[in-house]
DNA sequence: CTTTTGCGTAAGTCATGACTTACTGTAAGT
DNA sequence: ACTTACAGTAAGTCATGACTTACGCAAAAG
């Protein structure tokens, strides 16, 4: 059910700039800040939600914090995603929508 | 890039409850409001906000209007998704998982 | 041991968006 | 024609969540 989280943690535009930049290379929450409009706490907080939804990782570096990314909340939301196609009665569905294209 | 709206679309549980629901078969907006806890008009906004995303498609029928799933949004989520993976960036990304993995 | 650096947390503000109850319009039914 | 059914729109409320500044705490640096 993780999907869900998954689901909002990515609808933020911050947030996904946050995890695109992660996707490049791990690096800490500082270094995150420069890169973005807002404040260090504000990335802080936006990385809380984006572990919660197992999107990212951290590794304590003695005084730093350096994230990195995770794909355990990717692949859950592939995983949702897959089941709108094999499901049998999305399919159903689509037989409608073919049926309706022939009008 | 309308995987940004496809994400905040169905970041949203009632949004989501709706389109699994015309997962099963097209479905009018009263017929949806039935299953929903909310109301009719706050079924109409969400349908609106799933239609922009497309996700869901209109049949009108006479007095009435047929709304039925659509697939283009969730195939523009999922191609955002295989990004991830097929991006050689992302691929050090998980070399360096990896690595600390074997620490 | 004191200072600085790096981050998380607390608390409070402000905007957004998910609802509600009218209201309006259009098609169907009588 | 008149009424009933179906649904979108307007307007207003209320909660949530994305931000800010201020603070506290631990590790490195001096």
């Amino acid at each position: 059910m993780t999907y869900a989280k998954v689901l909002t943690a990515l609808a933020d535009p911050t947030r996904r700039h946050i995890f695109e930049t992660l996707l490049e290379h791990p690096m800490t929450v500082g270094e995150l800040a420069k890169n973005q409009p807002v404040s260090r706490p504000a990335v802080s907080q936006h990385l809380k939600v984006l572990e919660s939804a197992k999107l990212v990782r951290v590794k304590p570096q003695g005084n730093r914090r350096l994230y990195i990314i995770k794909h355990d909340g990717l692949n859950e939301l592939r995983q949702y995603l897959e089941s709108f196609w094999s499901d049998a009665l999305s399919a159903y569905s689509a037989e409608i929508t073919q049926q309706m294209k022939n009008k």
